[in-house]
DNA sequence: ATCACTTTGTTGAGTATTCAACATATTCAT
DNA sequence: ATGAATATGTTGAATACTCAACAAAGTGAT
């Protein structure tokens, strides 16, 4: 039996090598411009040439760390909306839940990019992606959804509080469990969320 | 830095990935020869063709299955040697602690040979094994050397011993720790064996 | 015993990785 | 500021793996 798609899982296998073997890098380094291509292509046991088939350089393999870790982050989230296109809650937020395990089964990674002090800073990052998510692909209800309250004012309190709570989480070294961190996080505005609402039923 | 070894270790590892697969087919499907190549590339994730490129058929691969645990055997036994030619026993034989932390270590692959009922039989090959060992490499050195005592008697009583109690450990799923068993095996003889000599030093 | 089906072993063309070599950049000590 | 050493990016030839296709052998149901 053949399967077309080994070649490109291959592919994607020797990119999360290089990847696996960057971020340990970063992990002991602590400076990524100090890390030569060489390093990694050692750490994963890869000829040199290799790495530029997949990437142009040190600075394109970071950005897809960044991307993966945005794009998990956006997959853990939509997760409970598989097959219908509104989450009602009970208690924990289900994506809340999702969103942190995620967080913990990576962590090396959110802990590398929370090592880069530099420009590209992953929860800048993250709240922007939230922002969008919400405001483009969930609609979060309340109880108070009066006139008077404005949506993207309730979303910057939503994103920022969210983002933060990760942010002391990654700093403080994931030293609280996931249960314990989405309870607080739902805690922290389960008075007001209702359901959340996805807006683009067509993608499972 | 390049390493011109690394296209041998590529080759191993992929050698590795078929031997795993065709190990777990095994325990899972009790008979060798319904297990087809298709199957086995498939759960490696490689493509049949790469299959012939190692080897030349599934007994061929079987084969080298043998070899290894016979092998891996021989090194471990051989450990305690490196850069002395005698190891004088206090307690435990060193050999026989590494012998069974090997074989747990790697207790899919020997449960594996176990459940292969047929022609190659890996306790004989074990025996084989183990008796060209100790009258060849290590020469087990005994209070009662005196001139009545035959070392070939000796040897078929320590090999098949030996050999007897690994199969039961196996045949019992390692329910029993590997300190366990070493010492207990070592119990059996342990007032008849001194010191065992290792027969050729240039080896490490 | 026949026929459909699966498995086997092989082949050729294409892609991925390896390796050594090279010319440029960059880094670093003096 | 200079020179030695290291890192970078690229190339061409070799090997490993992929894939689709094929003929031949084996399997299984009727």
């Amino acid at each position: 039996m053949n399967n077309p798609n080994r070649q490109m899982r291959k592919k994607q296998l020797t990119k999360t090598f290089l990847k696996n073997a960057f971020i340990d890098l970063i992990l002991e380094n602590n400076n990524v411009h100090s890390i030569t291509i060489s390093e990694i292509t050692d750490r994963a046991d890869f000829n040199r040439g290799t790495f530029y088939i997949h990437y142009q350089d040190k600075i394109d393999l970071l950005e897809e760390l960044y991307q993966d870790a945005i794009e998990g982050i956006h997959q853990s989230i939509k997760k409970p909306y598989r097959n219908k296109a509104k989450v009602f809650l009970n208690g924990v937020i289900p994506s809340n839940k999702l969103l942190f395990e995620h967080i913990e089964k990576h962590k090396k990674l959110f802990k590398a990019l929370d090592r880069i002090e530099n420009n590209p800073d992953i929860y800048k990052r993250l709240e922007l992606f939230l922002w969008n998510l919400f405001s483009k692909e969930i609609y979060i209800e309340r109880e108070t959804d009066a006139k008077e309250t404005r949506y993207d004012i309730f979303l910057s309190f939503q994103v920022h509080a969210t983002v933060g709570v990760i942010k002391y989480w990654i700093k403080k070294d994931f030293i609280f469990s996931t249960s314990i961190m989405s309870e607080q996080l739902t805690s922290f505005y389960s008075d007001k969320v209702i359901a959340m609402n996805f807006k683009n039923q067509n993608l499972d």
